[in-house]
RNA sequence: UCCUCGAUAGCUCAGCGGUAGAGCAUCCGGCUGUUAACCGGAGGGUCGUAGGUUCGAACCCUACUCGAGGAGCCA
């Protein structure tokens, strides 16, 4: 009988075969103890040397790491393991003897075991945090799916940048220029106005000499966009979407995030309550009562978020920003037309700004004027269409995946979210 | 682009002007409950590159290359 580690609790007592990696060993002359992975989990495989051929113990002996291996053993439910179950090895066979592993038990310097990312990903952390990543991804779909939201699929070779300001990623479309997408958002907007609530999933790239903890050259976003819907309800939105996430990864990923020590504690409380609600001018008058030289007017940097969000427990909404230094699609506050609309989500524990939402301008003068202002081309004649034909009120926000993983799994960088992170001067593996 | 730090064995690091070191990994030997197992032994180096100072440089100086952390920008 063939069986994965994640199932093997229903064949206590029975006699069972995984097919996997030998990731590390232990002997002690006449028992071994093989430590297995097979990807769907850890299990540990003890030889006696009484209980087995010679054969099969000598063969064991002669096992390298990250040796390939069929097992059979006896099923035990073990209070010594971490996973509660053992293995009582009865029989071995080699696949693949593998040759000396790079990455031995000990510890490594972050440039070697990005050089070796192909094989790091196998270790117990990288392996639980993009189980996590997958889980957070179905989380979302559920969510998004849930509530009435179709998913469209953006282009990713886009013919000018969607904000402006950031640096794109050139190539060339057979003789026009053309550039990798910074976000879908622009086109999500077409799409809310054909099918009311969509949303996007996919790579985003921003060609930033970046190098932080909090950047990747390439990322994943969720962009949904909703027909009809106010700055307060996209709010609402968003938070239940947040919410629901993390409820479903202290769900189901319990075994994941002990692998990976996270403190679960803050994660619970950020499902425990609204969260909370702060504007723009608040946050400023707060910044400078902590002694920050910030004026009104000025974007927050690094140093204010962090302060900001030590004065939270949940992620905390900024909203209402000037509109000097938000996008031109952002619609202004009616009350006060030098603010906008919109809002960032910060997420706690210093992980920074995961989303960015706004309700969008949606008046087909004001647009033509922010055109004009932002000095935006002609590129743009189909987006100005969308508030020719038809245009209502509609809201939307961009959700950044790998943030959001680094968060959840309480992580020091994004370079670890994402199966083959691309940093700033890192193209390989 | 700017600021700070770093580069010595396959890996992680110590050595900071006078014969190149340790732990892990590898190989050999020992051990029936190990959890980064442990104990004994062996092999393993153009000290990032190029100059300079010095009787003598891994060590001091200059330049360059690569990397890390941070800033800006952003998700």
């Amino acid at each position: 009988m063939k069986t994965t580690i994640q199932n093997i609790g229903q064949f206590v007592g029975q006699e069972v075969w995984i097919e996997g990696w030998l990731w590390n060993k232990r002997s002690s002359g006449k028992i071994q103890f093989l430590q297995l992975r097979d990807g769907s989990g850890f299990i540990q495989g003890v030889v006696v040397k009484a209980e087995v051929t010679n054969q099969v113990f000598e063969l064991c002996s002669t096992l390298t790491q990250e040796s390939s291996v069929r097992v059979k053993g006896n099923v035990r439910a073990d209070d010594r393991a971490p996973s509660g179950f053992e293995l009582t090895v009865t029989d071995v066979q080699l696949v693949s003897l593998a040759k000396e592993y790079p990455i031995t038990p000990k510890e490594h310097g972050v440039d070697f075991l990005l050089d070796h990312r192909h094989l790091w990903i196998r270790s117990p952390r990288q392996r639980a945090i993009l189980k996590i990543r997958s889980e957070i991804i179905k989380a979302m779909r559920n969510f998004l799916d849930e509530n009435g939201f179709v998913q469209v699929d953006p282009p990713i070779l886009t013919p000018s940048s969607c904000e402006g300001t950031t640096n794109l990623f050139h190539t060339k479309y057979f003789d026009e220029d053309a550039f990798l997408t910074q976000s879908g958002q622009l086109y999500m907007e077409a799409a809310a106005m054909a099918l009311g609530r969509v949303y996007s999933f996919g790579p985003t790239f921003r060609a930033e000499k970046s190098k932080t903890r909090r950047h990747l050259i390439e990322f994943w976003m969720i962009e949904p966009e909703i027909a009809y819907c106010t700055h307060a309800e996209n709010m609402a939105i968003q938070e239940a979407f947040v919410q629901h996430i993390v409820r479903h990864i202290l769900d189901n990923c319990k075994l994941e995030l002990k692998t990976i020590e996270r403190d679960l504690a803050p994660l619970e409380n950020v499902i425990a309550g609204p969260f909370p609600r702060i504007t723009y001018d608040d946050a400023v008058k707060l910044l400078q009562e902590k002694g920050h030289d910030i004026p009104w007017g000025e974007d927050f940097g690094a140093p204010h978020e962090t302060e900001l969000v030590q004065h939270f427990e949940r992620p905390v909404f900024v909203e209402k920003f000037p509109s000097k230094i938000k996008a031109f699609y952002m619609q202004p506050d009616p009350e006060r037309p030098e603010v906008v609309l919109g809002a960032d989500l910060l997420a706690p524990e210093g992980y920074g700004e995961i989303i960015g939402g706004s309700q969008r301008i949606h008046d087909p003068e004001l647009l033509e004027q922010r055109f004009k202002e932002h000095q935006l081309d002609v590129a743009y004649e189909w987006y100005m269409d969308l508030r020719r034909y038809g245009t209502v009120p509609h809201s939307g926000f961009g959700i950044g995946l790998e943030r959001t993983i680094a968060w959840i799994c309480g992580l020091d960088h994004v370079r670890e979210t994402i199966p083959f992170p691309r940093l700033l001067n890192r193209l390989y593996p």
